[in-house]
DNA sequence: ATTGAAATTGATAAATCGTCTCAAGAAGAT
DNA sequence: ATCTTCTTGAGACGATTTATCAATTTCAAT
């Protein structure tokens, strides 16, 4: 029985759904993938370059963008590279960002998520996943 | 008597600063750079070409990166571009997103703008800019 | 199990975005 | 006006991501 039979049920499903296949390196990136909070493509590709040393980078680009159709990830771009970020990790979380230092502290608010049901249901939608990002200075980087 | 005073002093204070030039360009960048809420340096050089043809894409994008460090600006990674937001523009607001049919809802909420602050402050932040993305279904797109 | 249509892969070429380089030109203090 | 320093424009360059395409794999139907 694997780990996250649930998150590879969501990804069976979409991809059922789409007629896509279930191979083995979408297999590899998805148990890879889900062991993190969030990871970039490159960081990725050297990881698994022990288990599969000709799984090509392209196909791990594919696959995280695949991984966020299917809302298991999310993609986020900082500076020059973009991270995907594990959906199902912990609930869900948002970033405070220094713009100086790019230090990132992740927060989670109740309050703020009713606040956006609300919006969300006078404006008539239905919410599956939001993302929230403050951008300032961090402490240390406001002296 | 120029429209945007306050910023353009704003700007000389930090060229006087650092021993940097108050040049055409310069001048002809933050002109156009204030009447908008954000902009990519690609945006702003097929605007400017109208009024100058040769000015360069480098030159735009050295200079918006210099008021960002003169704190008129601020950069922030939108999909594959960097979008600079103008500071001193008042009116922020976040988007509701249709994953469906892609109709996006703009919205302001003061109370959620409130707990971003105090989630910023119990964290050590100062907030100068933030973005709330809210993906769902729009009402059409539900059925 | 075999077949065959359709999707996927790996390798690499290509595109994209932003920065760097450098000679020529402009700013501003003297 | 002169001289030093900064800036500019043009294109080269580097980093990241996507597109291309022949070979391979998946999977549903035999």
């Amino acid at each position: 029985m694997p780990k996250h039979a649930k998150e590879m049920d969501a990804l069976k499903a979409h991809l059922a759904k789409h007629q896509l296949k279930y191979t083995r390196q979408r297999e590899l990136i998805l148990d890879a993938f889900l062991q993190q909070e969030h990871i970039t493509a490159e960081e990725m590709y050297h990881q698994l370059a022990k288990k599969d040393p000709h799984l090509g980078l392209a196909t791990i680009y594919r696959t995280l963008n695949l991984f966020c159709e299917a809302g298991l990830a999310q993609a986020r771009h900082f500076g020059t590279q973009t991270q995907y970020d594990n959906i199902s990790h912990k609930g869900h979380h948002d970033h405070l960002i220094c713009t100086d230092c790019g230090k990132i502290v992740e927060f989670e608010n109740c309050e703020i998520e009713k606040l956006q049901q609300e919006v969300a249901t006078r404006n008539g939608f239905t919410i599956s996943t939001h993302r929230l990002e403050l951008y300032g200075l961090c402490g240390r980087c406001r002296h």
